[in-house]
DNA sequence: TATTTCGCTGTAATCGATTGCACTAAAATA
DNA sequence: TATTTTAGTGCAATCGATTACAGCGAAATA
């Protein structure tokens, strides 16, 4: 109970008589410390109101018992998803996670990385940035003996796991759900091909296209940013061709909804003349009025299968040589907004 | 550059022959030290690769460079949102954020705090829990001499400071202007009134309607849970009134859409026959086909004001007398749920 | 020339907890 | 009774950086 409220073992090793080094194993559960002595050195723990400095022993351990995560923006649903699964998953292990925000730049990426590592986290995980090509930075992480944990945003490094989701079998699996429904033309609105993410999903749409007979089209592929006004903007683009399309695969939920605000406004109707499938199961797709099909990326698992990746790494004496690649099967999520066998029924 | 990749100041020390606290002195510009020393001594540390530990520099000034973020869930947009707005003011500072949850348990959020002191944090930004009810662990906080600081969802306690907005004046708002749409029988879908914030909403209701000559009907408040299916449920139950509302001022953006998509369903016209504000600006209520009425919590700004709160006090030097309540104006954001006036062009 | 001043650097303690090694007294064994 | 074992503690170094205090050589002053 001193002024500023700092109790520490040599505070508790006075008032008893005995030395910190015992008060020290004693609360440690320290076999080789007589009961009496144990229950003596609690007693006045408790008494004292003494808080281990979780500072000292991370000095003296090597071990912060932190970890970094770093994210383009932390209030995007999909990224505080998975942070929540990441604290979930490790909190109970006695870890804290400190977040950082990259806003999509590779400097400030470069950056949070050197100051965690100053904090002493005992490991990163992180999403890249857009802006991100060189790999320098993560090396560093891995040359200090911590481990590097991507989750969905990634880039190959020798030594890195990954913890992404399928993004190829989910631009597959929607696409073929447009076919399935009966589009011939469809459409493809784009993120940033820079991303393997973005380049995945377009991959896979291709493929599906192919697969079932289509000849894919370049005029139908618009690159758009991740808004509604840029989804409204590439429909009004694809609208000038002469052969316009009858679906989008969009790579993002909110270009497909300024997609589907663009259409209903030149009239198409959704989905007898048009489907559309966004991508990531925003939580406003399924509150529309039209809700929207999308595929779920399941972050809240993400976060915590990285976490679990880490953990295995930590207690793991080689963890360095393992280099764990998880990659999780996306889930389609069909809504009205491409569903048409709802719609023939109604005919019916 | 040694096997872990540690280099600390003595190993600088060692190759230019000088002693550690030279090297930490220069290192941290003591004008007392020599420019030729320093220049040699900032050429060997990044030739070397020489990276501060924190840790060590937290253990011996007292300051971590820390601070603790206690939100019941980190994946709702607002309380994302004032992680982000707190991570952006106090990173320039130097501070890095950990982020905890409590799921609305009290006895986590306890657990959470004191593992925070633990971890020796400079200070604690947080939203208590739905079911806290005691305040012994927020005074621990200040018995240690850090600061505290409620945002949104507060109690009273000396020397804690706060910062949220008017939830009240933004009840009144809200009802104020369902008035203005020429509604009589105002509904309030009310959150938990045991958390002030709700309660103050409340009663904003409660004045605007006897400021505008209503009387409040006890009937026409309904506690919800703040879900869609909660909505729905509670218009179900109003409907079985005689006099019917003709207007909800909801307390959650998801129960007023639950109301919508219900209202819909028995074939209400929204805004014609009836008005609906609801309440967060949560990012789904202006994306729909039919925009809800809510009110904006300015939740980055009010995340940023609370970092700056926090700053204030760790510079000031008697920083738990001061207790700082800031109180934010909140901002009607008026859609189609409830906005008549593009309805009446319509028709003229 | 003798003494004071000043600029720069080193010594050693400190922050709080941990832990290898040494030590003592009591118990077990010869 | 003499000796070994064992249980329980203490001493002191350590993690890495900071800083009060002391010290030393050179320049400035008397």
């Amino acid at each position: 109970m001193k002024e500023n409220g700092k109790v520490t073992i040599y505070d508790i090793s006075k008032k008893l008589n005995i030395s910190a080094a015992t008060v020290s194993r004693a609360l440690n559960n320290n076999p080789k410390i007589s009961k009496k002595t144990r229950d003596l050195v609690f007693a006045a723990a408790k008494e004292m109101n003494y808080k281990q400095n979780r500072l000292a022993q991370a000095l003296k351990s090597g071990k912060s018992k932190n970890v970094g995560i770093i994210v383009p923006y932390i209030n995007r649903n999909f990224f505080s998803s998975i942070i929540r699964g990441i604290e979930e998953e490790l909190g109970p292990h006695g870890y804290h996670v400190i977040i950082c925000q990259t806003h999509e730049q590779m400097e400030t990426e470069v950056e949070q990385i050197n100051t965690l590592l100053n904090t002493q986290v005992d490991g990163i995980f992180m999403s890249i940035s857009k802006s991100t090509t060189k790999t320098d930075h993560f090396k560093k992480v891995l040359d200090e003996g911590k481990s590097l944990i991507f989750f969905d945003r990634k880039l190959d490094v020798p030594g890195v796991s990954s913890v992404v989701i399928d993004d190829f079998k989910a631009g597959y699996l929607a696409t073929e759900h447009l076919i399935s429904q009966g589009c011939k033309n469809i459409a493809h609105f784009a993120g940033d091909l820079n991303l393997e993410i973005y380049k995945n999903r377009y991959e896979g749409y291709i493929k599906a296209l192919k697969d079932h007979g289509f000849q894919p089209n370049p005029d139908y592929v618009v690159t758009t940013l991740s808004s509604v006004e840029s989804g409204a903007a590439a429909v009004s683009k694809i609208w000038e061709l002469n052969e316009k399309p009858d679906a989008i695969f969009s790579a993002s939920d909110y270009t497909a909804l300024g997609a589907i605000q663009e259409l209903k406004r030149i009239g198409i109707r959704i989905p007898e003349d048009f489907c559309i499938s966004g991508f990531s199961n925003e939580p406003f797709t399924k509150y529309m009025e039209m809700p929207i099909t999308s595929v779920d990326q399941t972050p809240l698992r993400m976060g915590k299968i990285a976490a679990q990746v880490f953990l295995e790494q930590v207690d793991s004496p080689q963890k360095l040589t393992i280099e764990k690649k998880v990659v999780l099967a996306p889930e389609l999520m069909v809504r009205n907004s491409s569903d048409r066998s709802l719609h023939k029924l109604a005919i019916h």
